[in-house]
DNA sequence: ATCTGTAGCGCC
DNA sequence: AAAGGGCGCTACAGAT
């Protein structure tokens, strides 16, 4: 049953519903202990498009409410002190903050979803498709193209009252199968953590035009100043490069021009064959080899030619200007002259991510991605607090190395962190290589550098799930050497070694992998079935690898159409799986403590009566961001980083996880 | 002219 | 048997 409230009732006569008082729609609606909530906005953007309706109810009600007329604020107290149900409701919350309504639960089917099918991408999560696969309905979604231009009209309104009705049913449903794959507290923690991000993404972090331009102009001018020695290089030596110059006389440059374009790879590798650079790969996709230029192949390579290096820094500042160029200008809201990006909240390893491609028919505009923005000064220091402001900047020093040592709990990592002091690289170089054991990790960082590298770029490697052929590509070292680094690095760490053992095993067997015992988070292997399948053909009762060494040594078609290919599936997929199991944990869990960390920082603000007085620009993975004006900022600097080491104490019970802030004025640590 | 896939590279 | 995780944006190249 939908009931329309309104102001202005003689506009609407249909009888598809009723029209009912503010009065009639609390009295209901108070004597429920869950709402769901929708709005029907004039787009997407809360700072400069209204709210057109507010629609509250549940499966048997379902109240339409004309915000162009009705006080959205009669409706604050009601929304503050019930659970509400939600689809996606980071949009409508971002509304809801711009009329200072903030509710007290919220309960995101859209997240739930999510929640329950982390890793397979492949599962729709619309309201649309929600519907129909827990209530059995097709909802027409077209209308919501007609919104904008239509208003209120009655088939407007029977979509809206559509988009409340169903929520609790889904919910419902969710909640057995949540509960059957043990994801209440993942839930639960991301139900609360769309306030943050919802805040984040309100707040935006401000760009400083000025100085952005002025960073552009200097990109641009190097850019092109690197662009003009490559091609003089060519242009100089004609004979040698003839096929890399246009032989038309240039009207306009005076001259011959390359015929290079500098930013297309397919057109550089020609030229950087001609000067002795080995571009030859192997693809890690397909294992085929090709031909590649990227910085991985080159740097290496950097003596054989000047134009090698030359290359490599005409592409970083191509990059600066293409991604990090003018384009951002475009992002600044108009509104509150500050960019306001997009942040998916639960990607397959439970990590936010940040941006947004556009789409004019749509009418969505393009975000920026706000977690890969260029480390160096030059370009952070543009993103700075509002004037009267400081920025307070806050990271997790070593988070994921924390995760890590307190789920694997290797002896030797724990003292090393207990210790609390010295540098870990030093240290992993000193179990590494005996000849450094007895010596003060000081010295090793000091006087071994070479050796302190490889320990470095192996546990980087081991962690991630690299071996002993990792480390030796990664450092340049011979396949044994590498081989040697691997082996020694889990005899130094026997615990590690033990808990990756058991983190591969169980997510063979299980499908899945589990984060930790905290948020219970799990990220699903999609392709699992599959890989079942052929662990069966391999391992069921057939005598399959029998007939595998007979075919083998007959050098058989069917060996190598078949077997061959078969084994190497089964184990390319038990590695992808095994890599995951290793990984995902570790960027989870830690994923899972900062978000925790901004829902304390969250729950500070609003019990202190500080929302929308301190903002929250950004959040980088580890990292936090409070902007807020100067005479609070130190108080602010303590309580972010206690909210953050508080959220690491729930998941790091062993060694600590530390957080360390920086009062400042740019995005800077 | 517009769409799609890929290479390359920015961050943590 | 294979052999470093997660993400998003820009450019090019090829297809339609």
């Amino acid at each position: 049953m939908i009931n329309l409230v309104t102001n202005q009732k003689s506009a609407f006569t249909d009888e598809m519903y009723s029209i009912c008082t503010v009065q009639d729609s609390l009295d209901y609606l108070y004597s429920l202990e869950s709402i769901a909530l929708d709005t029907e906005t004039e787009g997407f953007d809360p700072h400069t498009d209204a709210i057109i309706s507010l629609q509250l109810g549940n499966n048997d009600i379902q109240y339409v409410i004309d915000i162009s007329t009705v006080d959205i604020q009669l409706y604050k107290e009601l929304i503050e002190t019930r659970l509400i149900l939600m689809q996606n409701a980071k949009f409508d919350l971002k509304f809801l903050f711009k009329h200072n309504i903030i509710p007290k639960d919220i309960y995101d089917t859209f997240l739930a979803e999510r929640v329950l099918s982390t890793g397979i991408d492949n599962i729709r999560k619309s309201l649309g498709a929600l519907v129909f696969k827990y209530c059995n309905v097709s909802l027409d979604k077209s209308i919501v193209n007609v919104i904008g231009t239509e208003g209120l009209s009655t088939r407007v309104i029977q979509y809206a009252a559509d988009d409340v009705k169903y929520l609790h049913q889904i919910q419902k449903e969710q909640l057995i199968k949540l509960k059957e794959l043990g994801l209440q507290k993942t839930i639960s923690l991301d139900n609360k953590y769309v306030f943050v991000l919802a805040y984040i993404e309100y707040c935006g972090m401000y760009l400083n035009s000025t100085k952005w331009k002025a960073k552009c102009l200097e990109d641009k001018q190097n850019m092109q100043n690197i662009k003009n020695q490559l091609d003089k290089y060519i242009l100089d030596n004609p004979t040698d490069y003839k096929e890399f110059i246009d032989n038309q006389y240039n009207m306009f440059e005076e001259g011959f021009s390359t015929k290079i374009n500098w930013n297309s790879e397919k057109q550089v590798i020609p030229l950087m064959e001609k000067l002795g650079v080995n571009v030859e790969i192997k693809d890690k996709k397909t294992g085929i080899i090709k031909k590649s230029i990227d910085q991985k192949i080159l740097r290496p390579q950097i003596n054989i030619h000047s134009l090698v290096s030359l290359y490599i820094k005409y592409k970083g500042y191509q990059k600066e200007v293409s991604t990090y160029g003018e384009n951002w200008f475009e992002y600044i809201n108009s509104k509150t002259k500050r960019i306001h990006t997009n942040y998916t909240q639960i990607m397959n390893t439970g990590r936010l991510s940040s941006g947004q491609k556009g789409n004019k028919k749509k009418g969505i505009s393009q975000k920026p991605n706000m977690q890969n923005v260029p480390s160096e000064d030059r370009t952070r220091n543009c993103f700075t607090a509002m004037p009267k402001n400081k920025l307070i900047v806050c990271d997790y020093s070593g988070q994921e190395q924390i995760v890590l040592a307190n789920k694997s709990l290797d002896k030797d990592l724990l003292k090393f962190y207990k210790k609390g002091l010295g540098d870990m690289h030093s240290f992993v170089a000193s179990k590494i290589f005996p000849e450094l054991a007895e010596l003060p990790l000081d010295e090793i960082k000091k006087n071994h550098k070479e050796k302190r590298q490889i320990a470095k770029g192996a546990g980087f490697a081991i962690n991630y799930g690299g071996t002993g052929i990792t480390i030796a590509e990664n450092l340049s070292i011979s396949l044994e050497k590498g081989e040697e680094v691997y082996k020694a690095y889990f005899k130094a760490f026997p615990g590690l070694a033990n808990y990756f053992k058991k983190e591969k095993e169980k997510a063979v067997k299980l499908g899945y992998v589990q984060f930790n015992e905290i948020s219970y988070r799990k990220s699903f292997i999609p392709f699992f079935e599959e890989f079942k399948t052929l662990h069966n053909e391999l391992y069921g009762t057939d005598n399959f690898w029998d007939i595998y060494k007979l075919e083998k040594s007959k050098h058989s078609d069917y060996f190598k159409t078949e077997l061959s290919p078969k084994v190497r599936k089964y184990f390319k997929k038990k590695g992808d799986i095994e890599r995951t199991s290793l990984n995902y944990p570790i960027q989870g869990t830690s994923a899972d403590i900062t978000k925790l960390a901004g829902i304390y920082v969250f729950k500070y603000l609003k019990e202190n009566n500080l929302l929308f007085k301190v903002l929250m620009p950004n959040v980088v993975h580890d990292e936090l961001h409070l902007e807020c004006s100067e005479d609070i900022a130190s108080e602010m600097a303590v309580v972010l980083k206690d909210c953050m080491e508080k959220a690491g104490e729930k998941f790091c019970k062993t060694i600590a996880l530390k957080a360390d802030p920086c009062i400042t004025d740019y995005w800077t640590h």
